[in-house]
DNA sequence: AGCACGCCGACT
DNA sequence: GTCGGCGTGCTC
């Protein structure tokens, strides 16, 4: 007997199939999915695998599979999703596979090797740091050792074969360290449950109106006949779209079916989960995001996998929790970008969701105020059916949104960030005790450093990039790779001292306020300030609990709390998303001006938007002044239409890069001799070109952009153009409709 | 990624 | 002679 094995490795040249023979003692017991640990080349150690397949015969000269690993086992479904992601994702299957193992397992920092010599050692391995525990002696070497543990114990995770022998050891550890006077550990209480203090009142069910309960009545048919059809619940904000998926999970409850319920990674705050608690009770809910720390994670995991949870809300990766008895999938906020995966594997949630939802034979719903153009397009061409919620729900009103034209500001003489009406407005709120949000898709303080007399700009060292002025470290950093320097008050170039800051950040933005509302509170919240667990959630609390008045953010404001006391959004510059090198400019513009517009007044207040911008005839800017999703919607469909972009064709980024730019572009150029070759429809590709961050971290970058319907003709050219690249030195990835055209 | 092989220059 | 530097190529 032969298996077909997947080594466990993203190396691109080992990223096929091997075979090995199954010891006959193995024979009967092995099955796909098992992993397996296989000597592999001239290593010395074994190397970790997984059973994708079995036959017969094979050309090679066969190793045998040296052990069947214990615990988790993945199943032939999983197998075959991750065979298919990544052929439609152009990366590894092992990747594929990593996305459904247990959290913890899956950490590419920590790996576990069992070596030939003794059975006995575990190396728990990190990076260059390596603890060699020595169960016998249970001695441990070095003051590195010991804070690696310490590291390892913080993250509760990433080991051995499963969580309960890691603990063991951990405790074997800290007791023998102990003993030996090494250092004192305090054992850390193990309380990761996420959702411990959760104390939320029951709530029941809320009556639907009309348009709720057809939608409900809808979809209840197709959990009820188990049949796999995709829906899309195009609802304005505050039309009660929760309230549906709740009550439809409460049917799927009823079945002692599960349901998975994705949300924006951004949004998965407390009072999204608060509100599923106070339905369900956290008992029967597992939640799953990133800032859980591994073993937090591994709980949640563990109680999908064991069936006690039957409610799973999470971002993206929560499509591939463990869950067994599937009965509806719901992607609220469908058209968010975080659906979209942008490292590997490159894969779409809603992708998988649609796969799982046929797998399964169960409904898969996509709601949003404002749905991506690619949705609503199929929903307009009956591919998906439509389910509107065109009322608001307890009468709440429409903002009032105006439109402020900076270039008039300008003219008018006021060079400042805040225009002549959004002062007002601020002003008189704060003398009112209510609430703004402020909105500035920029942190930082400033955009960047420019000296006056010669035009120097300063850039990042390892990126074609313009360093941002942070004025509370008096750094310049750069957000691509992170590289920091001191603060330059001299030109390095001519010396001058007329070096001067440009374009506003949220930082600068705050001290702005300052300088013009001095007596007013203000809070900051962008990725500097919100790097901390659950500091997002302090931030928000503190808003909301100590009624300060003006809370200054980028994109995290915008997403789906609510403040009854705020009734004044301010957009700082509307534009600033607007001239990106992106299709979809866009649509995001219009989607994050609905939703900025959808923070004010969602209680009785009715709410005032003000939204500076130097287009104020642009529109997507018109049409979210007017909150009209379908004149947006109409408009930009003609454009994607007239260029070619999604949902016409496809965009497909081959990204090319490495440290040596002359090996790239001969890289570049062979790739895209070979698909020219190898495809013989009608498509668009262009020739290699830098892309327009042409260096990141010392990497240089080229791509090449091709514009057809991802179809499996074209999958197989690209995959075959890579065949004969074998530069080890050369990054290639694939993106097709990527977030991030840079 | 490892790891060995092999070709060439430098050194006892 | 033979040690070692690194470029090349394979791993069932």
């Amino acid at each position: 007997m032969i298996a077909e094995i997947i080594i466990n490795s993203n190396v691109r040249d080992i990223n096929h199939i091997f075979d090995y023979n199954v010891p006959t003692e193995y024979v009967g017991i092995i099955a796909i999915g098992d992993r397996v640990l296989v000597p592999f080349g001239r290593k010395k150690t074994f190397e970790e695998g997984f059973v994708v397949g079995f036959k017969e015969k094979s050309d090679f000269e066969l190793k045998d599979i040296a052990k069947i690993q214990e615990g988790f086992k993945l199943n032939k479904e999983n197998i075959e999703l991750a065979k298919i992601m990544a052929r439609r994702y152009f990366c590894n299957i092992s990747d594929c596979i990593h996305l459904m193992l247990p959290p913890g397992n899956a950490t590419k920092e920590f790996s576990k090797r069992v070596t030939e010599k003794s059975q006995e050692c575990v190396y728990l391995k990190k990076e260059e740091d390596e603890i060699l525990l020595d169960i016998e002696e249970k001695k441990i070497k070095s003051e590195k050792q010991i804070k690696t543990l310490n590291f390892l114990i913080d993250n509760n995770g990433s080991f051995i074969t499963d969580i309960e022998m890691f603990i063991d050891t951990s405790r074997a550890i800290i007791k023998t360290l102990e003993k030996n006077g090494y250092v004192e550990i305090v054992e850390k209480q193990i309380e990761r449950n996420p959702l411990i203090n959760k104390k939320v009142e029951k709530t029941s069910k809320l009556k639907l109106n009309e348009e709720q309960q057809l939608a409900f009545e809808t979809v209840n048919k197709s959990i009820k006949e188990n049949e796999c059809k995709e829906f899309l619940l195009y609802g304005v904000t505050g039309s009660g779209k929760t309230e549906v998926y709740l009550q439809l999970i409460e049917e799927v409850l009823k079945n002692k079916k599960t349901s998975i319920m994705l949300v924006p990674e951004i949004s998965l705050t407390p009072q999204t989960v608060d509100r599923f608690v106070s339905r369900f009770g956290s008992e029967e809910i597992a939640i799953i995001h990133s800032k859980l720390s591994v073993g937090e994670r591994y709980d949640q995991w563990q109680k999908i996998n064991n069936g006690q949870a039957k409610i799973i809300i999470g971002a993206r990766s929560a499509i591939f929790a463990p869950v067994k008895n599937l009965g509806i999938i719901i992607i609220d906020e469908e058209h968010d970008s975080s659906y979209k995966s942008d490292s590997n594997p490159r894969f779409n949630a809603k992708d998988i969701a649609k796969y799982m939802a046929k797998q399964n034979n169960v409904p898969l719903i996509l709601g949003s105020a404002t749905p991506d153009t690619t949705t609503y397009f199929k929903a307009k061409n009956k591919q998906i059916e439509l389910l509107e919620l065109s009322k608001r729900a307890n009468n709440a009103q429409l903002p009032n949104i105006e439109i402020v034209d900076l270039r008039e500001e300008l003219a008018k003489g006021n060079r400042s960030i805040i225009s002549t009406k959004l002062y007002e407005e601020i002003e008189n709120n704060l003398k009112e005790k209510k609430q703004t949000i402020l909105f500035l898709n920029r942190r930082g303080y400033s955009t960047f450093v420019m000296c006056r007399d010669c035009g120097f700009i300063a850039k990042c060292k390892n990126c074609n990039i313009t360093l941002t002025y942070h004025s509370k470290e008096n750094k310049l950093k750069c957000h691509y790779c992170g590289y920091e320097q001191k603060n330059i008050k001299i030109c390095p170039e001519c010396k001058s001292k007329n070096v001067k800051y440009f374009g506003t950040g949220t930082q600068k933005l705050e001290e702005e306020i300052k300088k013009i509302f001095p007596t007013a509170t203000t809070i900051r919240m962008d990725v500097d300030t919100t790097t901390k667990k659950n500091s997002v959630e302090e931030i928000l609390n503190t808003f909301k609990n100590e009624n300060i008045d003006i809370l200054i953010g980028t994109q995290m404001v915008v997403k789906g709390h609510h403040f009854p006391n705020v009734t004044l959004v301010g957009v700082i510059a509307a534009d600033s998303s607007l001239y990106l090198e992106d299709y979809r400019a866009n649509e995001r513009t219009f989607q994050l001006l609905t939703q900025v517009a959808g923070r004010a007044g969602r209680e009785k207040n009715k709410g005032k938007v003000i939204i500076q911008t130097y287009n104020p005839d642009n529109f997507c800017i018109e049409c979210s002044k007017e909150q009209d999703y379908e004149k947006f919607y109409n408009a930009e469909i003609v454009l994607r239409k007239e260029l070619k972009y999604p949902p016409f064709c496809d965009i497909i980024v081959i990204g090319i890069s490495g440290a040596n730019e002359n090996q790239i572009k001969n890289v570049s150029n062979l790739i895209y001799s070979n698909i020219v070759k190898l495809y013989k429809n009608n498509f668009s590709i262009y020739k290699p070109l830098p892309a327009p961050i042409d260096k990141i971290k010392n990497k240089y970058r080229w791509r090449i952009i091709m514009k057809c319907k991802l179809d499996n003709n074209i999958i197989d050219t690209i995959n075959s153009s890579l065949n004969n690249i074998n530069n080890t030195k050369v990054r290639i990835s694939i993106d097709v409709n990527p977030n991030n055209m840079m």
